[in-house]
DNA sequence: GAGTGGTCTAGACCACCTT
DNA sequence: AGGTGGTCTAGACCACTCA
């Protein structure tokens, strides 16, 4: 099989070392989302595996919903879908438990030299620069979220958004589409502050009053942190959901 | 293999009704945790399967954590560890991201008829009692920390604590232990709220302080709700931490 | 050395989809 | 009909633990 792709891992079972290796593979792009991967006979082949070890290694991919298996039809990446993104990294709620259907809109976009938390958070060399953006996030038309993203420039060259107006795709959604960024797990910090004045303002609630801060790193497939998100929940009507396993 | 465990699986996969079928005799006792299930040729033999597709059976449970295994040893049930209670299932961290080791106090403990909220949340008949109890929590010495627990007392009948001193067990742990009820997931719901005078007055903060309010109901190894809590936070010096993948 | 779980293989058969 | 992934089996060999 394909050596070189883990060689810490060259002591490992042969099907944690082929699932490393395509799960680089995917990474590196040389299946996109959307596309069948070979069918097992050729891929276990081609690794100089047996199906039964490739088949191993491709549960793994799968139950991290990297590709995505059917019957009959065959291997495929999985595309990040907006219910993901949605519904599974970021679950808001009604108070009573209906899932909740932001719309989002651009604040600002700039590009900008990191700062020091920022460097450390997504482990960048010094000097680094970054994308950040300002959106705020409506429910029921209610201004309810507000958000301050960092994203490096060097995983996202040319990052552009129109400011203004209602975006149409969750952002995870268009990190891959035109990165090729595909976020698989996120780590979260969570506090609640007192409003300060400016965000008070845009979130159209008396300062001080209490909001739910979410301080987000994202990490992508090869779970390298590409995202710094700091969120303001106003939680008079929402609540933010998450289970524990 | 045995039936009847789970008649909707009937047309499953062999592998899948092995699956539910162990869970379902290691929830009701026939094992308990830190016991060793047979070999895998005895119980694949008992089961009437063969022992690769046993093997996949224990592989799921083990994912799932209700079991350990370990080559030259033997397939035990896990038991709850503190460290499992308090680095998984409420994981508290210092501001500056090293974890909070919370001590914890009960101070009260009553056996009442259940709220409707709770009726609801915990899935009990109308009439069912509930056990209430009222935890604090230090973080460093500073009761940083207020809870709220239902119980059902159908679950965990004669459920006793001793109300006023520090408490040597984590909650889930002594579940397992006395009452024989191991939690495998939870589901919470996060706000953050201005501090109700009694709150604050146990958590020594101003009233109207913002505390991140964690409402959660913890599911048993049949997916069962079996505890429901509300946490109040003073997030001054703490961080809620959390996973989503 | 005997017994445990862990890895890997090969092959038969099944269920599903496309043409 | 032919190709895809899904299930199940049987058996060989390895790695680890304990007496």
């Amino acid at each position: 099989m394909r050596e070189g792709a883990a060689p810490t891992l060259e002591r490992s079972p042969l099907y944690a070392r082929a699932e490393a290796d395509l799960r680089a593979r995917i990474a590196r792009g040389e299946w996109k989302p959307g596309e069948a991967l070979p069918t097992e006979p050729a891929l276990a082949a081609s690794l100089g595996i047996s199906q039964g070890t490739l088949r191993r290694a491709l549960a793994g991919l799968e139950r991290q919903r990297l590709i995505e298996r059917r019957q009959g039809i065959g291997t495929y990446v999985a595309a990040t879908t907006s219910e993901r993104a949605l519904f599974h990294f970021f679950r808001a709620e009604s108070i009573h438990g209906t899932p909740a259907m932001p719309t989002s809109m651009l604040h600002s976009l700039d590009t900008e030299d990191a700062q020091p938390q920022e460097l450390r958070a997504l482990k960048l060399p010094k000097g680094a620069r970054v994308h950040r953006l300002t959106r705020q996030r409506f429910v029921n038309g209610a201004p309810s979220i507000l958000e301050m993203i960092a994203l490096p420039e060097a995983l996202f060259p040319g990052f552009t958004l129109p400011v203004g107006v209602e975006l149409t795709d969750e952002l995870y959604v268009h990190y891959e589409r035109f990165h090729g960024v595909k976020i698989m797990r996120v780590e979260e910090k969570l506090s609640a502050v007192a409003a300060p004045i400016e965000i008070a303002r845009m979130l159209k609630c008396e300062e001080k009053w209490p909001l739910l801060l979410i301080e987000r790193i994202a990490f992508d497939v090869m779970d390298r942190p590409v995202e710094r998100r700091r969120s303001w929940l106003e939680t008079t009507q929402l609540r933010y959901a998450v289970e524990l396993r």
